[in-house]
DNA sequence: CTCCATCCATACAGTGATGTATGGATATGC
DNA sequence: GCATATCCATACATCACTGTATGGATGGAG
């Protein structure tokens, strides 16, 4: 057994189909095709593509939850713009990939909102340790996650020097 | 001729069908079938599904623009405070779709573009009708735009009196 | 009334994918 | 060294949809 698949080749393969062409490359022809194999794996690997799909869900959601434990875990001088140099730099094809999934599958909308949960609590605790109210904390959280998220689906290419000001510029804001 | 199509009702379909169940709708079979009517009507009225795609695209980008030109008009005692009860009250539905569809088509990305565009350019002068800096202007008007962009495209509901307390956080942030 | 243009239905071949059934290859336990 | 479990290839039936070709219906010009 020199070249064997596992399950978790596969669900790589999606999550890398998924960030490169979007949702609708989850599909196990194509997939087999670009891994050099024949479907007969897939099926073997998985009941069918449903559940393949879930498979690719559940590690999203994994790494999209250490996404968020390393960003928590970043260096706390000022956790908030650690956070914004960290997410808004990151690679966002995935994330813009798995949202667009999200807009035609039930399954992926609960996943998305679980994250955004996650990630809008962690933010409005980083405003809060900064001594705003907790309802202006979260508001604040709700708009500045709205921003990234903006950011981050609008998927024109920003310069690295002129999101440095606008980061500065939202820091500000937030901060005012 | 008592019932017979035109281009243009299968271009309103199409709008319709996007905005209800997103670009994956945009086939010549189903539409057929949502209208009681065969694909030889389709056919005879576009050359291929790729025709029928730019002249959805095209009625898109009129609406849209139709519906900056509407924002300008609102009413202007403060058009900053207009535009966003009315662009963060409006149906979303469409525009989610059409970013969506833009993930996978290069010719629905150059008009999503376009629609961005001349947005941010039209926030960015009401921002210096407020006597802000033009870079300044410039920088909160694609912040505002993101954070506009996440809402319509997170597809998270929120009730109406919470989303106006957040209106109210933004415009105070915006304003500072 | 007739002819023609417009508009639509139907039938066909072709494509890309799904899921299943069957059998072949390869390592591992005994 | 053989049987078995694991893993994959191939072939098949099926489905949804595309695009085309052909013919039928309907209304207006002459």
């Amino acid at each position: 057994m020199t070249e064997q698949l596992s399950a978790d080749h596969w669900i790589n393969q999606g999550l890398k189909a998924l960030a490169k062409s979007g949702f609708t490359a989850l599909k196990a022809d194509p997939l087999a095709k670009a891994m050099g194999v024949s479907r007969g794996s897939f099926y073997w690997h998985f009941a069918d593509l449903c559940a393949f799909h879930t498979a690719v869900l559940k590690r999203w959601r994994e790494v999209a939850a250490d996404q968020i434990i390393a960003d928590v875990e970043a260096d706390s001088d000022d956790p908030l713009k650690a956070l914004l140099r960290r997410t808004f730099g990151a690679r966002l094809d995935l994330e813009r990939a798995v949202r667009n999934w999200a807009a035609f599958d039930t399954a992926t909308q609960a996943a998305v909102r679980a994250i955004d949960r996650r990630r809008l609590d962690y933010i409005e605790v980083l405003f809060r340790k900064r001594g705003l109210t907790p309802a202006v904390a979260q508001a604040r959280a709700q708009i500045l996650y709205w921003t990234f998220l903006g950011f981050a689906l609008s998927g024109a290419p920003v310069p690295a020097a002129r999101l440095q000001g606008l980061l500065d510029e939202i820091l500000r804001m937030a901060s005012a």
